[in-house]
DNA sequence: GATGAATGAGAGTTCATTCAT
DNA sequence: TATGAATGAACTCTCATTCAT
């Protein structure tokens, strides 16, 4: 209900907080990770509310109680699957994207590289994804920001497009990101590859279907 | 957990069943529609897995317990909501597409009765959008065969249009409406209406934004 | 640590409240008394911090969730037991003092009950008794309201002595309290009874030890 | 709650032991002094129940672990507390009295040293009038018996007074004490200072408030 | 002398659910 | 139809304590 959450987990590449015991730099906090992939898993399968501390240490081998050494809260361990999932799904996107240079190509890749990220069996994309409308407000401004961060890169993007003025940007941003985000729904692995996907989705906003 | 789901609770125009105790016919079933009503405004607000059945009984004037003469389970309830918010949601979208003629004009007035639904004040239709990937598998299955035939109004619109043999109409659809979905996670009331959200989002798509 | 404390519990002989779902009026709420009865008894002799609501409710010969149904919090089930306390005591103490008139035999009746109340084997004047100085800000404030409106009756006795204008009637008060309450740290039941003591005192304090 | 404490510490002059290792004789017991300071701050301020380990620790500089390093436990280190709160009590008040030769004026000054270090901001002074009666019976007793050492100076203060037979003694110092204690519950710094409310409860023991 | 990391028990509390009345 | 009262399991979190390093 509290503060529990420690301001400064951001998805910045610079160093991540959020510790109940700061552990010395470099030293092996391989356990930290452990327990923050077993979150992982647990959010994306159950989401927040039925996530229980105990299935998380159980799966990260540990007992509920020794979680809190490494993290202050549930949200605290929450922010930080998130923090650690938005890095990943980041660097991939940036990296898909240098390789282009026309705006649309970059644009496609971008899309394409993000709608993998949340597709794949990767567990962080899908807490990053997960409606967190119902967290504590403190957890979920936190989040938000971690989130709009992110999106700041989708932004620019379709900043750099050529588009005629009557054209609303940030609608056109928000129709995109919908479609692919939505993809979490009804993608089956056996069907089209979530690049392909992207791609589709980019090109209809592009040209229009009509005519 | 188990299967504790009357499995008649579908969309289907049928009188749906899903009762502990069948009430007596024509009866004031008013109880049964005020727990329903108190249902969807906690599972809006706070979603499933911190919704409790003592707010709901609450809000509806009566105990906990009480509840269990109406209904099963809190899956059961969920059901009922969910099998309501799909008709409210239902009628209105037909009722707008009703009065055009034209394809394209019948899809933007389907989309914007839909739009408005989900991000207006109306509890029911939150619940038809609420991500429903953690409540038991039983339920879920029911749920996800109530949202397909849902759904199957916008088929129909799509196949009406009259489109290029290269479209993906599937594919078109799954991303018009993950657009307008996700509009529920950024739509602020002091800024463009629900409809012309929606139908911003269908013209983009229509003609496209490039160029 | 919110206002989890109902506040209408007061030592005042009007209906008390204080139930997290009040019972119908009359009827067999022997169980609430059965769970304060538990409660004065451990918190007699355990101390709030260190009695436990497992404890309290396997003694009242239920699960502890249970207590949640008569009791909103560990906080004001406390309140409870120290408002019944208080009653009690204070009962007790205008009975005694009823019986005289004289002034300084009204004090010394009233010492006497006060002592004989909380050195009896009463758990409740146990709990009356305790430090709550490190109980939540709330609960004591609420306790501290309940105990000074006990003591208004000493302030009155001593009021209606005749002193010497000299004498500050608040701290003869707070002197002679002081070493009443104080006998429940050394009292043994095998020495002078309780209302012998009290009345040494009143004697003390009245005539002097002095010459 | 088993017999941890290390049953060597008690108040006498003789070097206390009550260390898990004992640190080379001479050197720096500087960061048990420090241990034992941080723990009477949070004695006096939250009670032994309420005091953790980890809040003493981390106000000492160290962590919860090494503190077991000084002290065999939590009991341990709380009676380390009361036996350096009684000796500094006990030396503040030997050290008034030998200022008056009058056996009355000897015991005001007592009293009034009393009562100043026990209102005043000493933490140590604090713990000595804790509440120990939920303790560990082990520790009670011990503590007991400490505090039984300190108080035997009253007791030869009380028998150096020329006093009429009919005074009992051991009421009268019981009933001084009490009335000093006490002044702990009530005692607000911007009223009367700790020695004059001392002085006052003294001489109207002496000479009485009647007539 | 101290740390990092964990243990295991127990804390207060909430929950869906049951059932006699 | 609804209530009063309880169940039992689960919840997040805190604690004193241990021990290899």
């Amino acid at each position: 209900m509290d503060r529990k959450v420690s301001p400064a987990a951001t998805a910045s590449p610079a160093k991540t907080a959020s510790t109940a015991n700061p552990p010395s730099p470099q030293r092996a906090d391989n356990r930290r990770a452990q327990v923050i992939a077993a979150a992982a898993r647990q959010l994306r399968e159950n989401g927040y509310a039925s996530t229980s501390m105990r299935k998380i240490a159980s799966e990260a081998g540990i007992l509920a109680g020794s979680i809190y050494y490494h993290f202050l809260s549930k949200e605290d361990l929450m922010s930080a699957v998130h923090d650690e999932g938005l890095k990943k799904i980041s660097t991939s996107v940036r990296r898909a994207m240098e390789k282009e240079s026309d705006p649309w190509l970059r644009l496609e890749a971008a899309c394409a590289a993000h709608t993998g990220a949340i597709l794949e069996a990767d567990d962080f994309a899908g807490v990053v994804l997960a409606d967190i409308s119902r967290v504590s407000p403190d957890l979920q401004k936190l989040l938000n920001e971690q989130r709009n961060g992110y999106e700041e890169v989708f932004r620019v993007l379709i900043d750099e497009l050529d588009l005629p003025p009557s054209v609303d940007r940030s609608l056109f941003r928000l129709s995109l990101l919908g479609s692919l985000n939505h993809a979490s729904r009804w993608y089956k692995p056996d069907g089209r590859s979530p690049a392909e996907i992207a791609k589709t989705f980019v090109r209809m906003l592009r040209s229009g279907v009509g005519q």
